[in-house]
DNA sequence: GCATGAATTATCCACTCGTATAACAAGACA
DNA sequence: TGTCTTGTTATACGAGTGGATAATTCATGC
């Protein structure tokens, strides 16, 4: 009798792993946390639920796992565009700023799946732990590039600074990222950089890259 | 035998709904939808599960219910502030930005909630119908205070005048209600009449009530 | 070819969810 | 005080889902 099983590769373990996660935040993005079950993420991921447990000992695991990747992402993505920025204190900042304004950070999806792991945070520790990781961590980069810049201001009102322009960022992301058809296209990133160069009282507006 | 049945008090139909819909509501900031369920949500009302049914013919009726007055709730508390403003456009306006701008608009339980409902807008085009109706109502208020002021704009300029200001106001909630230790009392409201003032070219700090 | 372990299949068990219904009693009214 | 209405409780159902597991199979590298 033929058993006709499913067809399936072997695929290197990072892949695998990182198919289900990609599937995990997919779910969450579109569903919330109640949409991403090991059933449905398996399924996005094209794979049996069973296997699910072959790469992480649990669901939480792989929640976690998930999370992190989204904080990082959000970080990350900024970053890149440092890499590319010249020398320049001033128009580093204004090419993070840009760059934290604008698709991919600026997403619906991004903002379903910030909202969906929202009230997450609240009943489990570690997940609240890889939040604030990552939080601070990108206002750590934001105060650096801050406090890089040609102008007197002392380590406490730069820490200050960045704690205002974090908001602006945060306020103009979640702006854009839930009225898409609001703004026309870097008019968000225009904003943010007019926001800033009064709140640190000097002219971003020209350095855009 | 004693039948230790569970002692109860009969409520007015408003009282009851009230209550019901309240506790719905507080389970959802708490914990999202999922947390939301008839038996937690008449746990916390204070009574059994069946008597949901008794005020709503299902479930989903509830949560629109619900959805229906949180929506209500942030354009209310914005708009009570009106009130008591006087008769000059921009001392309204800016009353209206600050009380948009502090407690108990701004408030985690608030954010919770909104994040908590968004990815079921998602799937219930009610619920989306609900939220576009209360946007829009919002935003009509803000659109009529911004052109009662004195000062040269036509319609159009008053149109996008009044998408990004509220937008400001929009990122500025998010901020103060996810960081509520970010910002001294009286600072979200500084940074969101200032904003106003600059785009809308004219002076509304000196107007907060 | 053979061994290895990645991936499948099938199933379990517990639990939760929303809903339905019958019995009960609180409070109004006579 | 007695009776009636209906708000409220108690109980249960039936379906479905959740995550987890154990055994089986076959893709793949050696």
């Amino acid at each position: 009798m033929s058993t006709d099983r499913r067809p399936y590769r072997r695929e290197p373990e990072e892949a695998r792993r990182e198919a289900l996660i990609e599937a995990a935040l997919e779910l969450v993005a579109l569903g919330g946390p109640q949409a991403a079950t090991v059933r449905a993420i398996a399924a996005r991921a094209g794979v049996t639920p069973g296997l699910i447990r072959h790469y992480f000992a649990t669901k939480e695991e792989l929640t976690r796992a998930a999370y992190r990747r989204f904080v990082q992402m959000l970080t990350d993505d900024s970053t890149a565009a440092l890499r590319d920025a010249g020398p320049s204190p001033t128009a580093r900042l204004a090419a993070f700023v840009a760059a934290s304004l604008r698709p991919p950070v600026v997403d619906a999806h991004r903002l379903g799946l910030w909202a969906g792991f929202l009230n997450t945070l609240r009943s489990d520790p570690e997940m609240r732990q890889i939040h604030e990781q990552g939080y601070r961590a990108y206002r750590d980069i934001l105060e650096g590039l801050i406090a890089a810049l040609p102008r007197k201001a002392n380590p406490e009102q730069c820490h200050r600074d960045a704690i205002a322009c974090n908001a602006v960022i945060d306020g103009l992301w979640l702006e854009g990222s839930a009225l898409p058809q609001g703004f026309a296209s870097g008019e968000l990133q225009a904003i943010g950089l007019a926001a800033f160069s009064s709140i640190l009282n000097l002219n971003l507006k020209d350095q855009s890259a």
